[in-house]
RNA sequence: CGCGGGGUGGAGCAAUUGGAAGCUCGUCAGGCUCAUAACCUGAAGGUUGCCGGUUCGAGUCCGGCCCCCGCAACCA
């Protein structure tokens, strides 16, 4: 049953670089998109950058370059990375794209028609040093950290969004599952936000320059939060292609991890609404990486480039290693130590061993391949395949790996290099029986591995199989 | 009492609705030799942070306590 499915990763803040976080969340995105495609459905698979705000300019101030210029080069990095992780995105959007604003200023203005928008004063602590708004943690000692003198408190004209209006709907979507929220505790963190008190919050600033400006006051810019959520619907015409909008609007799944689950549960849904669009249908949350047992980030310099973890690993291999240590949902400790470990264990002597040793002996006693399916039990396909459905993707992973123990176990039992050839009927037998469950091996592995995916496949489809080089080399310590 | 997560054999993690505590790595002892010094078998190793409660039965529910971590207007 073929159907359409459109899954999103967040748009990375061009402050910073792709690391192992944004990696992990584009490359589960992008595990899921393979799989849909796999099995036929029409798939739209977006991620993209957000390039805009106060930040990304002072950014670019910094590097000595103009926003334009600082931002395109940022999102190469991204592009880049993601082709190195061999990520098959169906679209990258970057916010300062037209087709971006164009949306974004339609979506403005229809939240203004609606009502959802109204003119109020926002107040801060402004630091003129940074010409812009800090918060109060951001103080040390009462002052800027970065210009040592205390901010003013300031005063400035805003367009609100009207959230308070929409938060009892939006509470009940998510109460009844219509906007599912997983995994269950986040869920939980969401529904307890509503009773923090969630207030209008402002959708507009006078003091930044670099952003869409408001299409009903050009003297200010678009909150870049506000407007980076709407690139969910750009991406898809909103408000310039209604058909193709409509084909894929409400979203299936959207990834993040829980830093943003406020704006996405939340404001987004409220957004939607207030235009008169349907809520998402599913936002699901992963956890955070701390990297040797300490919170990663920038400011402890202990994040790990993903570009890194390809060149020592390859791309499948980098993103087996992400997705296989920890439950998808929930936060995991990464030690690095273990990278090479876990390489060796299962993709070296696991998979890769495997298709080595198999290969082997199809060819030393030249056995006639055939297309027979396997032996695997459907019961734990459908296993795997639930598994990747419900997003538990290392529990896939984990099943999927049982197979080729399976396998091993079975040519351990059977022995055919013990056999003779008074035997060679049965070694044949045996031989093409481990070669079909490799090839439905390389299948159930192909959303995670690809690229070692489509090697089994071409290897093991031959009429006559021959030894190749080993798929996943064995790393030394 | 701001919100949320977590504390399980040496290490890293699992245990759908409460019901014989599993997995991977590592260690030790065998086996095999087709394979990437790989693969297979077996063993040792846990009073599941602490205390109390509910129950025929709790890692799993309830109460209390002790630690660790993340979030609280912009680093996944």
């Amino acid at each position: 049953m073929s159907k359409r499915f459109y899954i999103t990763t967040p748009i990375y803040y061009v402050n910073d670089r792709p690391h192992v976080g944004t990696a992990y969340t584009t490359i589960a995105a992008d595990v899921v998109a393979r799989w849909h495609r796999q099995r036929g459905d029409e798939v739209f698979f977006l991620t993209g950058t957000d390039e805009h705000g106060a930040k990304a300019a002072e950014s670019a101030a910094k590097a000595g370059k103009s926003p334009e210029e600082f931002t395109a080069e940022i999102a190469q990095l991204f592009q880049l990375a993601w082709k190195n992780l061999n990520i098959k995105y169906d679209d990258f959007i970057r916010t300062t794209e037209k087709r971006h604003a164009r949306s974004v200023e339609k979506f403005m203005q229809l939240l203004k028609d609606n009502d959802a928008i109204y003119k109020g004063t926002y107040e801060g602590l402004y630091c003129v040093g940074c010409e812009k708004f800090i918060t109060e943690k951001e103080l040390v000692d009462g002052k800027c950290p970065l210009h040592n003198r205390v901010p003013e408190k300031i005063k400035e004209k805003n367009y609100f969004f009207r959230l308070t209006k929409y938060l009892d709907t939006v509470r009940r979507l998510i109460e009844t599952d219509e906007i599912v929220i997983e995994p269950v505790e986040r869920k939980k963190e969401a529904l307890g936000l509503f009773q923090q008190g969630l207030e209008d919050f402002s959708v507009s600033r006078e003091k930044v320059k670099w952003g869409i400006p408001l299409p009903f006051d050009s003297k200010q810019v678009i909150y870049v939060w506000v407007e980076a959520l709407q690139n969910y619907v750009s991406a898809i015409g909103y408000g310039d292609d209604i058909d193709r909008f409509h084909r894929w609007w409400p979203v299936d799944v959207q990834l993040m991890a829980k830093d943003i689950l406020k704006f996405h549960a939340i404001y987004w849904p409220a957004m939607l609404l207030a235009v008169g669009e349907k809520a998402p249908k599913k936002e699901f949350i992963h956890g955070f990486f701390s990297i040797n047992g300490k919170k990663m980030g920038k400011s402890l310099g202990n994040t790990i480039d993903p570009n890194d973890m390809v060149e020592k690993f390859g791309s499948d291999g980098a993103r087996y290693l992400l997705l296989s240590q920890f439950p998808f949902g929930q936060d995991g400790d990464i030690q690095e130590s273990r990278f090479v470990e876990k390489y060796n264990a299962d993709l070296a002597n696991g998979l890769g061993n495997l298709v080595s040793r198999t290969a082997n002996l199809m060819e030393k006693y030249a056995v006639e391949n055939s297309m027979t399916d396997p032996g695997i039990a459907s019961d734990k396909i459908e296993e795997i395949e639930s598994a990747i459905q419900e997003l538990s993707l290392e529990n896939a992973l984990k099943k999927i790996f049982q197979l080729i123990a399976e396998v091993n176990k079975y040519l351990d039992a059977e022995s055919p290099w013990k056999m003779d050839d008074s035997q060679a009927e049965k070694r044949a037998e045996v031989l093409r029986d481990c070669a079909a469950r490799v090839r439905r091996i390389a299948r159930l592995v192909y959303p995670f591995l690809p690229i070692a995916s489509r090697r089994i496949e071409r290897q093991f489809s031959e009429s006559l199989v021959k030894k190749e080089d080993p798929l996943f080399p064995r790393i030394q310590a």
